[in-house]
DNA sequence: ATGAAAGCGCTAACAA
DNA sequence: TTGTTAGCGCTTTCAT
């Protein structure tokens, strides 16, 4: 049976057998395949075999589409972040965690584009899926409330969302930030300087201001210490200059992201960062290979990917619940570049 | 109208509402509503304006899940690559080629395990999307025979697949290697040693077939001079300790991959690697802050993703084409560590 | 320019 | 245990 080669004739594109076509070349009902593919065990073992014969045969391939239109759950979260081809912790823990819940990740990268990320959450939204993490970075989510309302579960990560009041995991910026002023004053320094990613996105406001309040309840003064401001070169170098060469010259410097900590090494240059304590915000890939390997707080990626797929599961299963935000400390990753003493 | 807040009375979850319920709202036919959403120029400028203040009234968002089955095109391709979440040129080439063709990406982690990979595939197939890109790992693709029947084009990237025939895009291993070695030469280096990916995987197996044949044509023996295998550091430090302190000392090395290059330099410490001439295939992440900084034979994973991308989608315009087989040079990057002469 | 009705491939009530 | 039937929410002939 079922020889021939495929229902068609000449050019067009092969057809796939469906469910009932697999139902006709079993000789039996639509119900019954269905049964056999969701292994239903109420089925007859010669029943099954017939069905099972006939898929084989076939080369059956149930359409997940159809299902999910049908069941109206997905089985599949997304997650919106930065990039999803660099170095992502968190993202390798969200995909993780959901594998061993059984749910299917689609992850698509914002570029830390407001536009693109209003593109991919609504596009999530439109293919209903289960739910939605989301790295957030523009400046009003509004327009999801509509899908809030809809009952679409919604989990910010790393960053709050605005506008709207969704669950939410983050490190706890200010306290890492105090981590890392403290092991340097443990060095005996006091002129400690601080270079960060500018103050109109949140983890560069919370970083400086935490770093501010450090000073200030070590009894400094912040003259020419804290440069929270666009990462660049340029920029970098001229906050330096300031930090480094003025009349008090600080001794020890704390960066505010991964970023700054590369963009410092690369303008200090390998004398002078040898020379100089830092204590980097954030991992950074390969820290042990550098000269002197870089230590940092580094903030618990992997935490803070699976709490982020836990707060999503917890309320995919319960939609009332009271929304929830989650801190996560940072720890102290002792490497050498930290402990250059005054 | 529609005032009442939704169709549910105590704690089910809301209900989204549907075309149907648009239509009704607007007072219009179910298709009308349709033509509105497509953007169908056919209809009239009321007609038009009544629809677009139902579905902002109700907060309509389209069902693409229901939208896909119908046309059975999903406008999703699929990439199933080693990791999300590391640094996978590659990868991002692919997922911003796909968004400049309007096609929405699809991205998982095989963790270069057989059973991951195939999972991964099959359900990517059974979600019908528009095509798959895969990394391949696996030693026999043939499961995925039937998928090709039925129309699913798949291109194969970085390395070949097994017991199928499809597209493929991948670096010239060989001549790659080959620039690494005569590089090193032109230093004055002629006990150049090889350390790279055991030869089960294909790209260890080209690789370490290259260097010998380099070796050879050069004139030069290859005792203790290629060390394909494992990278873990105790045999990385034997294959270095056979070339290196051996009775005629290798002066420069090549590593065969990323990792390898890594290894080499944590196993080597700082003091070692600065001294000893290497050139690695394949680019490392932030290579220039290393001391030296490091020579590297780069392969153009941004033009392979791309290329990917192109191969898939000529494929599915024509899913009768040719197979075909793209081949992509590397770059040599020049940066320190490859001109130490002898 | 608009509408009525069929059906994409599947699951889920309900019958038998 | 198996089959019949009615949709999931949308697009698409085909009429009007």
């Amino acid at each position: 049976m079922s020889g021939a080669r495929d229902g068609n004739g000449t050019g067009g594109r092969p057809k796939r057998p469906t469910m009932v076509d697999v139902a006709r070349e079993a000789g039996v009902a639509l119900r019954t395949v269905s049964r056999v593919v969701n292994d239903d065990p109420t089925v007859g073992p010669e029943y099954a075999a017939k069905v099972q014969a006939a898929i084989t045969a076939l080369n059956y391939r149930p359409d997940e589409r159809a299902r999910q239109l049908r069941t109206g759950i997905t089985g599949t979260i997304g997650a919106a972040v930065r990039r999803i081809a660099e170095v992502n912790p968190e993202l390798a823990a969200i995909e993780q965690t959901a594998r061993e819940s059984g749910l299917t990740l689609f992850a698509a990268s914002t570029d830390f584009e407001e536009a693109r990320e209003r593109e991919i959450l609504v596009s999530m939204c439109r293919q209903r899926l289960d739910g939605i993490i989301v790295e957030p970075f523009g400046e009003n989510h509004g327009y999801l409330q509509p899908e809030l309302d809809a009952g679409m579960p919604v989990v910010a990560m790393d960053r709050p969302m605005s506008g709207i009041s969704v669950d939410c995991v983050m490190s706890d910026n200010a306290s890492g930030i105090g981590t890392a002023f403290h092991h340097l004053t443990r060095y005996g320094h006091r002129r400690i300087a601080y270079v960060g990613d500018r103050e109109q996105v949140y983890s560069g406001r919370e970083r400086a201001a935490a770093f501010r309040a450090a000073l200030g309840a070590h009894g400094q003064s912040l003259d020419g210490l804290v440069h929270p401001g666009e990462i660049t070169p340029e920029r970098v170098a001229a906050a330096l200059d300031t930090a480094l060469y003025g009349p008090e010259p600080a001794t020890a410097l704390v960066t505010g992201s991964m970023d700054t900590t590369l963009t410092v090494l690369r303008v200090l240059g390998p004398k002078a960062a040898s020379r100089l304590a830092i204590v980097g915000f954030d991992e950074v890939p390969h820290a042990d290979l550098l000269q002197p390997a870089l230590t940092v707080v580094a903030q618990q990626t992997a935490k803070i990917g699976r709490t982020a797929v836990e707060l999503l599961l917890a309320r995919m299963a319960d939609p009332g619940r009271p929304v929830q935000a989650v801190v996560v400390p940072l720890t102290l990753t002792v490497r050498g570049s930290g402990e250059i003493p005054v």
